[in-house]
DNA sequence: CCGTTGACTCTTT
DNA sequence: AAAAGAGCCAACG
C-alpha cells in the first residue's frame, strides 16, 4: 500500500521545531523567538514546550537553544548538563549568559 | 470545552 | 535597572 504515514505535509508543532533546530550547526545556539519567527508564529512558549517533551532526543539539540537575552533559559535535564554541553561544543558562557553575536545562529 | 501552566519575549511602570 | 503586565501557542486536567 502507498501508505504515506508520517508525510511531511503536515508535522506537527513540536516536530517542525526539532526540524529548524536540527539544522543548527554545532558551536552554535538559536533563540526560542528565532525558531517560532521561522515557522510563522509568535508563540515562543510553545516552542520552550516541545523542547521540553523533546521526543527525539538527544537527537534534536534542544540545549543549543536558549533565551533571545543571550540566558540560557531552562532544561529538562538540569540547567548545569545544559552549559555543560554547551560548552563542550566550544560555546563559551561569560557571566551565565551567551555572547550571540558570536554564537547566535539564525536562519 | 474551558481554565491553568510553561525550557518565552516585549512593552510599560 | 528591576518588576509587573500583556500576548502567543500547545499540552494537561
Amino acid at each position: 500500500m502507498i501508505a504515506k504515514s508520517k508525510v511531511s505535509k503536515s508535522l506537527s508543532f513540536n516536530e517542525r521545531c526539532y526540524v529548524l533546530l536540527r539544522k543548527v550547526p554545532k558551536g552554535k545556539v538559536t533563540t526560542y523567538k528565532a525558531l517560532a519567527n521561522e515557522l510563522g508564529t509568535a508563540a515562543y512558549r510553545a516552542v520552550g514546550n516541545a523542547m521540553n517533551k523533546n521526543p527525539h532526543a538527544p537527537k534534536t539539540p534542544c540545549h543549543r537553544v536558549i533565551n533571545a537575552d543571550g540566558r540560557l533559559g531552562g532544561f529538562a535535564s538540569g540547567l548545569e548538563n545544559k552549559k555543560k554541553l554547551l560548552k563542550a561544543e566550544g560555546v563559551k558562557i561569560e557571566n551565565e549568559k551567551i555572547d550571540l553575536d558570536k554564537y547566535g545562529y539564525f536562519f
